[in-house]
DNA sequence: GCCAACGTTGGC
DNA sequence: GCCAACGTTGGC
């Protein structure tokens, strides 16, 4: 099952925030690259959750409860006349054990050709397998 | 269609 | 607060 990282700032919408409402449209994603990685979601796919600012850190995982749908509040059509926007709906799983920092990820070879560090500004990204294993270790996660 | 100017993200 | 890395916009 594919696996994939949402970047947030926790002060607009934190890890927390989605514990205490059971579930959440996750929106706001405009950039094209971004976009594209979100529509590949789909019902299922753990979706680890990163919190920038002050904590740069995986904080926790979630789930998907959908694959990528229109987004209902921005119903704008590309010139193809296709959805410009997509959401996803996710539900907490649980905090990760032990963060993981931005700084533990960069220092770890692991984790050289991860999105996160490769490419900036990104906010909705794959987690590729060995990357996500090396993950799991890392915030004391099993699997 | 090119590209300079501008805006945004997000780490430092 | 600064700025690098991008994306987007708009004039031509």
């Amino acid at each position: 099952m594919p696996s994939f990282l949402f970047k947030t700032e926790p002060g607009e919408f934190s890890f927390q925030d989605l514990v205490k409402k059971g579930r959440a449209t996750w929106d706001g994603v405009t950039n094209a690259a971004a976009l594209i990685h979100l529509r590949s979601i789909a019902k299922g796919d753990t979706v680890y959750i990163y919190h920038t600012g002050d904590e740069k850190a995986v904080v926790g995982v979630a789930r998907a409860l959908s694959g990528a749908f229109e987004d209902p509040k921005k119903p704008g059509r590309t010139p193809e006349g296709k959805p410009k926007f997509a959401v996803v709906d996710l539900a907490p799983v649980g905090l990760v054990g032990t963060p993981v920092t931005l700084a533990a990820i960069k220092s770890d070879a692991r984790f050289a050709e991860f999105a996160l560090v490769k490419q900036s500004r990104l906010s909705v990204m794959p987690v590729p397998g060995a990357i996500e294993k090396a993950l799991r270790a890392l915030a004391g996660l099993r699997g």
